[in-house]
DNA sequence: AGCACGCCGACT
DNA sequence: GTCGGCGTGCTC
């Protein structure tokens, strides 16, 4: 007997193919079951969907057969196939994008009987009981959280939100979470996400300490660092169910774990979880869904500085609120917080990049033997090169944005398109010689350290060492594990970077912390900068004197010509739930997320006219044939995006606002097959393509 | 997205 | 005379 299973293969959302396609088998065939199908020339990986008895009005001469079956294999479950079906509802994207993104890419390589022979390999079972007897002691505050947890846990599974501060041991949390989830049920398994695989490594090995009583693999990472082997090993592991501890990245809340009781989200606030191309979801919300719709999983987020989201719900009763305000070990009334010291740069020299003051700050922590971190958010050398004669700069010759200056190699390089030049020796449009850098990065930054420092003896009467740690320090592999060695290692004296140094290390020995430059995320067009500067701020303090013994000494200075901002009222006694409500009450004035809720259609194509053109026809067209919920979304037209053109590709984006989720997600989805139509009339054939970005970050 | 087919410029 | 540029269209 012919079955028509109808399958899902990796076709974006605006290729006019975005459902399942039909086939034939001889053999019935589950949903959830891999595939491999002709499309095309090609044969690609797919999954069948459903299972229908009939062709579904397609003749018999339209459809192919299916080429091969991944047997061996589970099919992935219906809970994941419903992840993955609203995943592709809610962020506009096609079920196959989808369903091929949240499968390990090697899958799509693999035949049938390539696949049986890996699964072979069993896993030994050598589970024992946990070692109860060198556990960490917990903290007043530690036990509080865990029992709160717990007396939830049978009621309703609320998310909760761990509010804790740096240092207050949340990991610690999550570790005991994790093991009363998976001691009560032998077969649970736990997720515990990250925002970076920067970030992974020192947790896997805690992870994998505290769990190895569970045999060995059992704890697995999931991240786009792993080789492909290696991904699909761990991804196979946490579908089999042999996985119990999955850490990983946004990418692994897509990743099938039937057994799935318990996610944890590290640094939920964190920008890193929203994806940031293709299917553009975020792992935070979907890790909410997802045990929303899972009647047993629980779903934790953790931060220092939670998103508006996130504490928002925990106002509305929507989160259960967990707070651990005290540094372990603190001992004083801080809590153990560092001492934060605005400086108004208004009232110092003119053009200084680093005050005075701040500067015999860290001479003196250099006399004295200690560390000092200094942050700025910029790398290279200098923002732009300049000529003072004509005014010539170093834009990108392929970008709406300016080149920028790296000393070391004597480049102008493109951060957008990568394009790289040598420094010309004079201006290239007078001839002048006098071209100069304006502005400041990480390098130059570095250089102007070494000058105003090189006099300063350290106690040993050695010279002052600097170091950078950006992403241009860091290119190489290994080169990041190695320079944060030598910071440990006490080889550094003074230690210059952009904010990835902001994040998750530990440096026991740093006694000051310095923002140069912070002022620019104060009154940026983007309203989610004031909260992103808060949380980096917060947290490069957080960097400051984790040594419970020096932290009462340390310091957090922050240069501003801004020092009434209510920001630094908020930074300076460590207080995010006032920040927190502070602008939570702009963006419920100014009817933005979480109170109202937006999406950013994108377009590209050769020319600017073009791209907007598209966006306002498309909008266009949805008013006039009354597409449902037009009347409760607002949209606005077309513009440029902030950087307008990237490698020769001009990008336009219209916003679509509405106060009601569910409106404006119609609306979208209504929308979908008229951008479409759109396109296909006449003058938009050349456009390069178009996406919607639900939830964006940035506006 | 791939991968074809299809019509116009500089080269073995 | 061909090789190859990317514009346009299709994939169960």
């Amino acid at each position: 007997m012919t079955h028509w299973p109808k399958v899902v293969v990796a076709t974006p959302a605006h290729s006019a193919l975005a459902g399942p396609l039909t086939y034939r088998s001889e053999l019935p065939l589950a949903p959830g079951t891999l595939v491999r199908v002709p499309l095309g020339k090609r044969e690609v990986l797919g999954v069948v969907w459903e299972s229908a008895a009939d062709s579904g009005g397609l003749l018999e001469m339209q459809t192919k057969n299916i080429a091969g079956v991944l047997d061996g294999m589970a099919p992935l479950a219906a809970s994941w196939r419903a992840l993955v079906s609203f995943t592709s509802g809610y962020y506009q994207r096609s079920l196959g994008e989808v369903a091929l993104a949240a499968l390990p890419p090697q899958l799509r390589e693999l035949t049938g009987e390539q696949l049986a022979r890996r699964l072979k390999r069993r896993v030994l079972d050598t589970s024992g009981a946990q070692d109860t007897a060198d556990l960490p002691a917990l903290s007043e505050q530690q036990e509080a959280a865990l029992a709160e947890w717990g007396a939830e846990s049978h009621g309703k599974n609320r998310p909760a939100l761990l509010f804790g501060a740096t240092g207050s041991g949340k990991t610690e949390v999550y570790l005991r979470l994790a093991a009363r989830v998976l001691g009560q049920d032998p077969s649970a398994q736990v997720l515990v996400m990250v925002p970076e695989i920067n970030l992974t490594p020192q947790l896997e090995a805690r992870f994998a300490e505290r769990f190895a009583h569970l045999g060995s693999e059992r704890v697995v990472a999931l991240h786009s660092g792993l080789t492909p082997a290696q991904r699909l090993k761990s991804w196979l592991a946490a579908h089999a169910g042999h996985a119990r501890l999955i850490l990983g990245t946004r990418m692994a809340v897509l990743a099938s774990m039937p057994q799935l009781k318990l996610i944890v989200v590290d640094e939920e606030h964190d920008p890193s979880y929203k994806q940031q191309e293709g299917a553009r979801y975020s792992a935070r919300d979907l890790a909410v869904y997802r045990a929303s719709t899972q009647g047993d999983c629980r779903v934790l987020l953790g931060s220092a500085t939670p998103s508006l989201e996130s504490w928002q719900a925990t106002i509305s009763g929507k989160y259960q609120l967990l707070t651990m305000s005290d540094r372990i070990g603190a001992n004083s009334e801080t809590g153990g917080l560092p001492l934060i010291r605005g400086i108004d740069m208004n009232h110092q020299p003119k053009h200084c990049v680093i005050a005075p003051p701040l500067v015999e700050a860290i001479q003196a922590r250099i006399a004295r033997g200690e560390q000092s971190l200094i942050f700025l958010n910029r790398r290279g050398y200098a923002p732009v090169l300049a000529c003072h004669d004509c005014g010539w700069k170093s834009e990108c010759p392929h970008c709406s944005a300016y080149r920028v200056f790296h000393k070391i190699d004597r480049t102008l390089r493109c951060h957008h398109c990568g394009y790289t030049e040598r420094v010309p020796r004079a201006c290239p449009t007078c001839g002048n010689i006098d071209i100069a850098p304006v502005g400041r990065g990480t390098e130059r930054l570095e250089e102007h350290l070494s000058e105003l420092l090189g006099n300063i003896k350290r106690p040993d009467g050695g010279a002052v060492r600097i170091a950078r740690i950006d992403a241009d320090s860091t290119r190489l592999k290994g080169a990041l594990q190695s320079q944060l060695a030598s910071v440990h290692a006490g080889e550094v004296d003074v230690l210059v970077g952009t904010q990835m140094i902001a994040k998750g290390h530990d440096f026991r020995h740093i006694t000051l912390v310095a923002a140069i430059n912070p002022d620019g995320a104060l009154f940026s067009s983007d309203f989610r900068a004031p909260e992103r500067l808060f949380s980096l701020l917060m947290q490069a303090a957080g960097r400051a004197g984790r040594d419970a013994a020096r932290s009462g000494a340390s310091q957090m200075w922050v240069q501003t010509f801004h020092p009434q901002h209510p920001l630094f009222a908020a930074l300076k006694t460590h207080d995010y739930p006032q920040f927190a409500a502070q602008q939570l009450q702009e963006r419920q004035a100014a009817g933005l997320s979480p109170f109202g809720f937006s999406a950013l259609v994108r377009a590209e194509a050769k020319t600017q006219d073009l791209a907007q053109g598209f966006l306002n026809a498309a909008m266009a067209s949805a008013q006039l044939a009354g597409l449902e919920g037009h009347d409760r979304i607002s949209a606005y037209p077309a513009v440029p995006m902030t950087i307008q053109r990237v490698a020769n590709i001009e990008r336009a984006q219209m916003l679509v606002e509405s106060a009601s989720r569910t409106a404006l997600q119609r609306f979208l989805a209504a929308w979908q097959p008229l951008l479409l139509a759109t396109r296909k009339q006449g003058d938009f054939k050349s456009l390069i393509r178009w996406a919607i970005d639900v939830d964006p970050l940035a506006i």
